[in-house]
DNA sequence: TTCTGAAATGACACCGGTGTCATACCAAGA
DNA sequence: TCTTGGTATGACACCGGTGTCATTTCAGAA
């Protein structure tokens, strides 16, 4: 590969020249800088970044560690997707910044975060991004003094800056929006109680509850999802919670769901018991993960998790940091729309009820 | 940032003995190797690529092209999911042999390829890899002399090196399992008929008929997506064919679908026309693509495109590549197994088909 | 014509590692 | 004690750019 003194030599000029008519730093004569051009064309020079980093301390490098492909080991799982969202946004914000993206994986392996850094801070990289798979707390080992970091989908206990889906505002937001539309009696079928995203979560469908005056019934709130990427047992779990939630009496007109791919599985499980989505019961998914809420049919009501939102964000920030630019302290927040489709009927106000016919259909999924 | 010589100053030594401590290429004392080590440990030295890079000429990175957000550019949209599969498999593979990965995103602009090779070239990258949206022709830039690079799930008319997958191998094994479960008259509703993987399926899928001495029906095949993007219209066009391939005397007991999206697509529509999946209609689905095929109600039969494979498969040839060891010329041809779950029904050969039912149901989804 | 000062260009060192070669060291054998 | 020969270590240049400063060039003024 051509170097700068090749193209020096060709153009009959010093290398420095070379490089002022490559930055344009200092002005440089016509005639000279033609000659430069036609040697540089002629060879097909392109300048070295590692050189270039070694004078300026600049790499021109972010690098990102997610745990994508944590959840699915061995094969075309999806259950990544997130992640991949806020890569590529990250990805995007900083190309136009003229910043390249290196990513690494943790597979699954928390412990391999610190090599990964380590191989990061042999890059030289300007700074760093931690994704998280799901919204969580990590604990990061520690890294080198002075090293920029940011965190998305996750948060730690080191006041490390992070982005945030802010859980509580989208799901308040979207039981609000079903309430205007004559539903009250709502249930809620969680995903795991024991992640943060569920904990705000219900706080916000109470937020939207107390909001309009509906008294909160813990009946009508159950976690019917676990992380144990076991198909079979998470839909006769979710078939119980629709069993028990539907037996009742008072029965809900609605239903919202943990996510778009619990809403996904429900509309078959709904089928089996002999209830029509919408016309018997609407249903409302979280995330609108397009695939799932648009491929539907009916298409899916669900409210936007910003994930592409929160890499843009990210990527900001990070970009804040190294520009030496003051940045937040506080987690930064991102919410997004409802997003309203066929999934959910409006009810009149007044009418009640009808019959429940939460016996009909096959008793096991 | 510590270099070479603060910690050699620090041990007393030469740079050139930190060098060969790091590296454990000559032989060092022992009471000096301690020394060395307690200051790296002491100062946090971490060795610069960049400098590195300058004398040995290899960077320890690889680029990667993909084109995935391409299909969507405004939302939270997965459809260039495969792609970030291969993504992933790619990035594991090369940490494993002391790689990192850099990737850049086109954007769905084909013209900035060239810019974003360039910009690996800059970083002087030891390889580059090319990962196409979906199955097909591409057209790259002239890269420079000496650049390697693999293409995956796309090539080109100049021989590059290329992964991808076996679309007809993968349709017929998918065929063969529903004949083989006693169907005999199998509907196929592609994508859009002018890609590659739907030729390719097509005639996949009459290599299963014609082994089982099926006479090859064209009613029973029709295109039934587009990639205009356009939910509202694709499920239109979806139920359509439904209609026209339900409709008609011999009725298919099957129907295989162009991907598992469209199946999913599918279990809402055939509802809606009064059609159980399986009890009514056997359906199978393409890709393996678990969030749909696991999470539906019932599950998804389907084949799994082994996107994964395809990614360890490129990665290692791009390996290859930069060993310098010789690697195939013609195109790597990658199937993945048949994913036997319950949207078909297993038919005794002796039944005849069931009365017409198609003009129950809605008209319009 | 000579002088002046801005503009254009070049010489040289340096960034942080490593390859090459020379040298210092040390134990064993003559 | 003096070679001998292998081992441990250091001096120095070099990779490919750029910052700094010196030098050359040349138009315009004296």
């Amino acid at each position: 590969m051509a170097t700068i003194y090749d193209v020096a030599k060709a153009a009959g000029v010093s290398p420095k020249t070379v490089s002022r008519v490559i930055n344009g730093d200092t002005p440089v004569g016509k005639t000279t800088r033609a000659k430069v051009e036609a040697a540089i064309a002629a060879m097909g020079y392109v300048p070295s970044l590692a050189a270039r980093t070694m004078r300026s301390n600049r790499s021109g490098l972010v690098g990102l560690i997610t745990g994508a492909i944590s959840l699915a080991p061995d094969s075309s799982e999806a259950g990544g997707l997130p992640d991949l969202i806020i890569v590529q946004r990250v990805q995007r914000v900083l190309e136009d910044n003229g910043l390249s993206l290196l990513i690494a994986d943790t597979g699954g392996k928390q412990e391999r975060v610190a090599d990964l850094m380590r191989t990061f801070t042999e890059h030289r990289v300007e700074g760093m991004l931690y994704v998280g798979d799901y919204h969580k707390q990590v604990t990061l080992p520690p890294v080198p003094e002075g090293t920029r970091l940011v965190l998305a989908n996750c948060y730690d206990d080191a006041g490390t800056p992070c982005v945030l889906p802010h859980d509580r505002l989208c799901q308040k937001m979207l039981v609000e929006a079903l309430i205007a539309k004559g539903h009250r009696r709502i249930a809620y079928l969680s995903l795991s109680d024991d992640i943060d995203a569920t904990r705000l979560r219900t706080a916000g469908y109470r937020d939207a509850l107390e909001a309009a005056g509906i008294v909160f019934d813990p009946a009508l709130v159950i976690p019917a999802d676990t992380r144990m990427n076991d198909p079979q047992a998470e839909a006769q779990l979710l078939w119980d919670a629709i069993e028990r939630v539907m037996s009742q009496p008072g029965r809900p007109t609605a239903i919202c769901f943990g996510n778009d791919r619990s809403a996904l599985r429900a509309y078959g499980l709904l089928r089996a018991r002999g209830l029509q989505v919408p016309e018997d019961i609407s249903v409302a998914g979280f995330d609108n993960h397009r695939l799932i809420a648009e491929t539907l049919y009916p298409q899916l009501t669900t409210v936007e998790l910003p994930y592409a939102a929160m890499g843009v964000r990210a990527a900001h920030m990070l970009l804040s940091l190294i520009r030496g630019d003051d940045i937040p302290q506080q987690p930064q927040l991102v919410s997004g729309p409802v997003c309203w489709r066929d999934s959910v009927l409006p009810r009149p106000a007044s009418v009640t009820n009808i019959t429940d016919i939460a016996s009909r259909g096959r008793k096991t999924p």
